[in-house]
DNA sequence: GACATATAACTGACTGGTCAGTTATATATT
DNA sequence: AATATATAACTGACCAGTCAGTTATATGTC
């Protein structure tokens, strides 16, 4: 109370706060996906994003109207830009079906090595019936779009004879699932032992997805990466 | 107040409940597990499961703890039964492989034909982070043993040369995953068009992953059914 | 069989705590 | 000084879990 020295040395003296409206955002979103994949949607509350980004709870309400608007923003600027990209490569007609299936996996693979990234499509689904539209709007941008892309893809390769005339929209499901689940069962259950690098897995399942589909018989090849 | 007739007529006079302690728990149960499909676990208020099984909210708790034990209940109840039965066709010797396989797939989509069923691995999934435990308890007795069960069918098939050396943990998840991904992705999207029913997926499903596997071309039979 | 008593099953009203979103105010920047 | 940016303190709604009290049924007594 009779403390002659002032609290804060002025010469020192840092600002309680600084102006970054435009860096904001993106820091929320950054602490958001943090909290989101550790503890899930519901369980995350305003407050700790805030205080993980370094702002205050009120602060975050000046960028973004509702903590469900702070989920759709990562789904825009997260997953949105890569299903894009992904598109990209089936509409290349100047790389083979087999080429261009492999690659579309390794981008998607890539994009989720940041392991936060499974939050994302977990939410989606288990917050799916308080949220349809969401749903709708993550199903009709992201999970249709790939199935469309990689309808393309084998489209192409049935057509050149590389791969049996296979329903297509079952064989693109075969494809994506088992990574998708392997990489939701990973992140809910932390496996300890049965560590199979991810990579490998992935690679596995595409040989096997391969032999599934492919006219002739496909020997499990290493090393013809890049 | 001056009413001269008798607000209730003792000869019709109902109860106003009635006990019935045995039947209680499935009665919650049925209740909860309707909730849990249609608005996922944390969206569900303990009023609303007690409203529709018929009672008050004070009475679940005589029967469960807590709203965790209810779920952990579900999984008692409903998902261990049939796990411990699909065991049991993988360790009978007397059939082939391929048939086991079938028949294990059949035995599964049979006890999903109950379309709730898919809200406790959506919900365990989710909540994984929140009750670890659960996530454990789940993944020991479900998950993991499931997998033990594929493994002993496969393994059996390669060693009578029916499939390719394949790494028998690969192909289990790529049998699992592409139908229970499918149950999921229609519990929370609800697609409209596109409506294949679901046991023609599986079986499409099932005929790929055989090729992917078998250690020669299998083509597509239709009416090999039991 | 009629009535008293005991106890198991159940309820309604409440509590304590949590948390998304708001408001009044303060501080930084121009 | 004016404005944009931020905060601390607050509000209102929600909800799991509790508890004192009520009602149904079983058991005992005559």
């Amino acid at each position: 109370m009779m403390n002659s020295s002032p609290d804060i040395d002025v010469a020192t003296a840092q600002p309680r706060w600084t102006r970054k409206p435009d860096a904001r955002p993106e820091e929320v979103l950054e602490a958001a996906l943090n909290l989101f994949a550790q503890n899930g949607f519901a369980a995350t509350r305003m407050d700790d994003i805030a205080k993980a980004a370094g702002l205050s709870k009120a602060a975050i309400y000046l960028y973004f109207p509702s903590k469900d608007d702070v989920f759709k923003a990562l789904i825009e600027t997260r997953v949105v830009k890569i299903r894009t990209q992904m598109s990209a490569i089936a509409d290349d007609k100047s790389v083979d079906p087999i080429s261009g299936l492999r690659e579309f996996v390794r981008l998607w693979a890539a994009s989720n090595a940041d392991s936060r990234m499974v939050a994302i499509p977990r939410i989606v689904l288990s917050e799916s019936a308080r949220f349809p539209d969401l749903a709708d709007y993550y199903h009709k941008t992201v999970i249709s779009q790939t199935q469309v892309a990689l309808k393309t893809l084998l489209e192409a390769g049935i057509t050149q004879g590389l791969f049996r005339p296979i329903d297509t929209k079952v064989a693109a499901k075969a494809l994506m699932s088992p990574m998708l689940f392997e990489m939701l069962r990973r992140q809910a259950f932390t496996d300890d032992h049965d560590e199979v690098p991810l990579t490998t897995l992935f690679e596995a399942f595409f040989n096997l997805f391969l032999n599934g589909i492919s006219s002739t018989i496909v020997l499990t090849s290493q090393g013809t990466d890049t």
